[in-house]
RNA sequence: GCAGGCAUAGUUUAAUGGUUAGAAUAUAACCUUGCCAAGGUUAGGAUGCCGGUUCGAUUCCGGUUGCUUGCUCCA
């Protein structure tokens, strides 16, 4: 893992937050190359949720919301751990589970009862055998900010924690200006902010990060069909960016894990380099999130067939994935130490043509004879891809350093591009050569990258 | 948040209470080279930050920040 940081350091994928003034706790900024990279898989997301998919729209909603979505949502409430701290050993404790390990029911405990449940009970902390707490503070998940020009509480308004609830709260908007019958969907792609307690293992966990959510809503009674539907989808398009069979896994939730709004819950978990994690978490949520916003905001928010009139608040599937996970997973599994025949190695990643940053390297095989043709070559196929310029060194190592960033393509100019607009074209897969005239450069690798 | 460990060029590292902190690799320039990390010359680049002890601190002490292991937690 500490390599792959390194390494990707070192290539310009992803670089420490604020770094120069001693970093941020688990902040991170994609780099030039990282940047490219995020932005793809992205697009490929979109490809396969949005535009193959015929009967999917894309949105773009806002971070910063009305707080009365959250208070609707539950995410106020329930997206908080009620946390006490040990007076004697400072240890921290969340106050409902120190009651229920003691088998003691706290579902309808407000904090008050919850402490004095704790007094009365003689619950002593495990750590050190006292029984001296702090009163209960409500750590709450989201990043609260002021909206205006004073900090006044009226103006408390939050960073969102998914970005579902803005799919949820324009559900009518979209199914009308688009015309849409159930069942269809509404995906988005945003940040969302979590205030986690502890966050690390690189960009597994960050407070900051892109989500890639489908909300599909359909008519109850269908949705188990569409869930597994969207369970095959998402391991295929995994599968497709370049994951291995092998180290991606389904699992389902128990009965006792599924959240109070789901009916049904699978994780596809991947095996990252510290052990197995979650990827992409896909939710049958039922029609929870269309009821409590149509109640708390006395909108109607249900649809009628107009085959037979039937009226119904559809029920919704949510495949929700995170791009930096899923960054990481693809980071992971193309990240390679290749041992050569002079028996030394070398890292390189062997990203999927379609994902990699940039798609060709162009070489002038002698800077001061073929450079001239070189840079009008380069800038000739940056009209179409992402391309870099290598003259610094001899060829093999520019060769490498376009393998190490994971660049599927070079493209080297000899004389015999001077002389007959001849070039070669070496892919990196492969490791064989062709002789292609310039004009068929464009031609062969759109071929060959399925963009 | 608690407890422990760690912190020297981009990276891997050496050394030291006292002269200019040494190397490898990477990077850049020039020469050479005509298809897979060749060679030569040269250049830039480091003791995380703040404070204390001391004539003098990268070294000792305290704090802080970051990383890391365990605990806690992850609707």
């Amino acid at each position: 893992m500490l390599e792959l940081v390194n390494f990707l350091k070192d290539m310009g994928y992803i670089y420490q937050g604020s770094e120069i003034y001693g970093g941020l706790a688990n902040t991170w900024d994609f780099g030039p190359a990282g940047s490219l990279l995020k932005n793809n898989i992205k697009d490929a997301w979109i490809k396969r949720f949005i535009r193959i998919e015929n009967n999917n729209v894309l949105l773009d909603s806002a971070i910063l919301m009305n707080p009365k979505v959250w208070e609707a949502s539950g995410h106020l409430s329930t997206f908080s751990d009620p946390l006490i701290d040990c007076k004697k050993c400072k240890s921290r404790y969340r106050a409902d589970k120190l009651l229920e390990e003691a088998s003691i029911d706290t579902t309808h405990m407000n904090n008050e009862d919850l402490v004095n449940s704790i007094k009365d009970n003689n619950i002593l902390c495990p750590n050190c055998k006292s029984n001296d707490f702090t009163n209960i503070r409500n750590f709450n998940l989201m990043f609260k900010t002021f909206q205006g020009v004073t900090e006044e509480a009226k103006n408390e308004v939050y960073l969102r924690p998914e970005t579902a609830q803005g799919i949820f709260t324009n559900f009518s908007n979209v199914q009308r200006s688009m015309r849409l019958k159930v069942p269809f969907g509404i995906g988005q792609i945003g940040k969302s902010f979590r205030n986690e307690i502890t966050p690390g293992n690189f960009i597994f966990r960050v407070r900051e990060f892109d989500q890639m959510e489908l909300e599909y809503f359909c008519k109850p009674g269908t949705e188990i069909k569409y869930f597994n539907y969207y369970k095959d989808i998402c391991k295929e398009f995994l599968l497709s960016l370049g994951l291995e069979e092998d180290k991606l896994r389904l699992r389902d939730h128990t009965k006792e894990e599924l959240s109070f709004y789901s009916n049904a819950t699978t994780d596809i978990e991947y095996l990252y380099p510290f052990g197995w994690g979650e990827l992409w978490g896909i939710a049958s949520r039922t029609n929870y999130d269309l009821t409590v916003h149509s109640k708390a905001s006395n909108k109607e928010l249900s649809y009628i067939d107009p085959l037979t009139n039937e009226k119904y608040i559809p029920y919704v599937i949510e495949p929700s994935v995170g791009v930096e996970r899923l960054f990481l997973a693809i980071l992971s599994s193309s990240y390679i130490k290749e041992t050569l025949d002079d028996g030394t190695q070398r890292e390189l990643l062997r990203l999927k043509p379609s994902l990699a940053p940039y798609k060709v390297t162009v070489l002038p095989l002698v800077k001061k004879y073929h450079e001239d043709k070189a840079k009008l070559i380069y800038k000739e196929l940056s009209n179409n891809f992402m391309c870099l310029y290598d003259d610094t060194g001899s060829i093999g190592k520019r060769y490498r350093r376009s393998d190490a960033i994971g660049t599927p393509y070079v493209v080297t100019i000899d004389d015999e591009t001077i002389n007959n607009d001849i070039v070669t074209i070496r892919n990196r897969d492969t490791m064989k050569q062709e002789s292609i005239n310039i004009n068929k450069i464009n031609e062969y690798i759109i071929k060959n990258i399925n963009l």
